[in-house]
DNA sequence: TCGCCTACCACATTTGAATAGA
DNA sequence: ATCTATTCAAATGTGGTAGGCG
């Protein structure tokens, strides 16, 4: 995968698109109880943000309120459809993998976690329906904190074992397809099968960082960009599936879980006995992305409708070019800026990455969400808390900002 | 002592280049 | 000369496991 700072390593390793933190701490509030609400979902994380997004930041600023979350996996049944937060009306998203989802939630999921980087397994894979097929979209995945918990594993279930590390830095994985027009998202699911988590604070290839032994939960984004180099960027759309919840871990804990996963992963067929296939309708996790080969070919996006950015993206490299573009500077087309040779290639990927996928790095927003944003590790602080290497003009109310929100979802 | 993390292993899959055949 | 199918090797992803660390 590339990233950033492979290409502009001046930018230093992650883009803040927040503020600095002044008076952050990394306290957690006491939270464990029940009922305990996203937090990132009680509070704007980046007002600031939403602000410029033209077309209802009402909406967005303020969301409703979410049902409480379970206070632990596996004992609840999962809703019939997807809690969404989002200014694109019509627009709807539908989890392709539904069932194995709720098979692996049933358990309670579990997600390896490693320092180079772990692909999650299932991965997330959408539909999405009610897309201006002329207008073009960015697709982005992030990945939350539940709650103020840590877990343990007490040989039957996962229960909370004291207070959730501090919160880091919050990355988004940018669909590597993205920017692309609506008609081509509509085509055929959407897979974030590529995106790896790490345990790594100081990871340099912009996977989504967390910490083991916590409980998350992901949410896919959508951002609409009126176009191509657009200075406005229209509606977003949030969409969480509740079955998707994990808990990280280094090694799993639950044995059924690792049943699961070698019987539905066909890269862990190595450990089946029998040489026995999972059974629900083959892998479950194929993808238009190459998730899975043997069910559903490759296709590669439309030249004429997939990002395809005709001329350097927003004069040149920066940051704001990235962000508004970054599968451009991904599977690096001729005319897109080359990587800096300092950053020959990231260490996880001895070949190149066509389906290379961008990070952004998101700071909690002032304003105090129901987590205050953390202090992050040394190695960070820098870039977070004191601007980075580079600036990214920070938008007052009524202005607009070529970069991604975090919808409050 | 215990819980967690890391590095390494063997195995299967994926991927792309090279080659052969139509 | 071009296209398609096949083969092969390297890269990648997987869970298991032993050992280290706090």
């Amino acid at each position: 995968m590339y990233h950033p700072q492979e290409l502009y390593p001046s930018l230093g390793t992650s883009y803040r698109l927040g503020p600095p933190q002044p008076g952050a701490d990394s306290s957690f509030p006491p939270a464990l109880a029940e009922g305990y609400c996203y937090p990132d979902l009680n509070s704007p994380k980046l007002d600031c943000f939403l602000s410029g997004i033209e077309a209802t930041p009402h909406t967005l600023a303020a969301p409703p309120p979410l049902p409480p979350l379970p206070p632990a996996l596996g004992t609840e049944p999962a809703p019939a459809a997807a809690e969404a937060l989002h200014s694109l009306p019509g627009v709807s998203l539908s989890l392709e993998n539904r069932e194995l989802w709720k098979e692996f939630n049933s358990v309670g999921t579990e997600m390896i976690i490693t320092k180079a980087g772990r692909r999650m397994f299932p991965a997330c894979r959408v539909s999405v329906t009610g897309l201006d097929p002329e207008a073009r979209y960015l697709f982005l995945l992030d990945v939350v904190p539940v709650d103020g918990a840590r877990y343990r594993w007490q040989g039957q279930r996962w229960e909370p074992s004291g207070k959730a590390e501090p919160r880091l830095p919050d990355r988004v994985y940018i669909h590597p397809d993205s920017p692309a027009t609506g008609a081509h998202w509509m085509r055929q699911p959407v897979s974030f099968h590529r995106v790896k988590l790490t345990n790594s604070t100081l990871d340099p290839h912009g996977h989504l960082i967390l910490h083991s032994m916590h409980k998350y939960q992901p949410r896919v984004h959508l951002v609409q960009a009126a176009q191509l180099c657009s200075q406005h960027w229209g509606g977003v759309a949030s969409f969480r599936f509740p079955e998707t919840m994990f808990i990280s871990v280094t090694a799993y804990q639950n044995p059924q879980i690792t049943q699961l996963k070698i019987a539905a992963n066909p890269f862990a067929k190595g450990f089946r006995e029998n040489g026995r296939n999972y059974a629900p309708g083959g892998p479950c996790d194929s993808t238009l992305g190459g998730d899975i080969r043997e069910s559903e070919p490759e296709q590669a996006p439309e030249p004429q409708e997939a990002a395809p950015a005709p001329a350097p993206p927003c004069g040149g490299p920066s940051a704001e070019a990235y962000l508004l573009h970054p599968a451009a500077f991904h599977g690096a087309p001729s005319h897109l800026p080359t990587r800096n040779p300092s950053f020959p290639e990231a260490p996880d990927s001895g070949r190149s990455a066509p389906y290379s996928a961008a990070f952004l790095d998101l700071h909690s927003g002032p304003g105090g969400s129901g987590y205050p944003a953390a202090v992050p590790p040394a190695p960070f602080a820098s870039h977070f808390l004191q601007g980075g290497p580079f600036s990214l003009s920070y938008p007052g109310p009524g202005a607009c900002l070529d970069v991604g929100s975090k919808p409050m979802f």
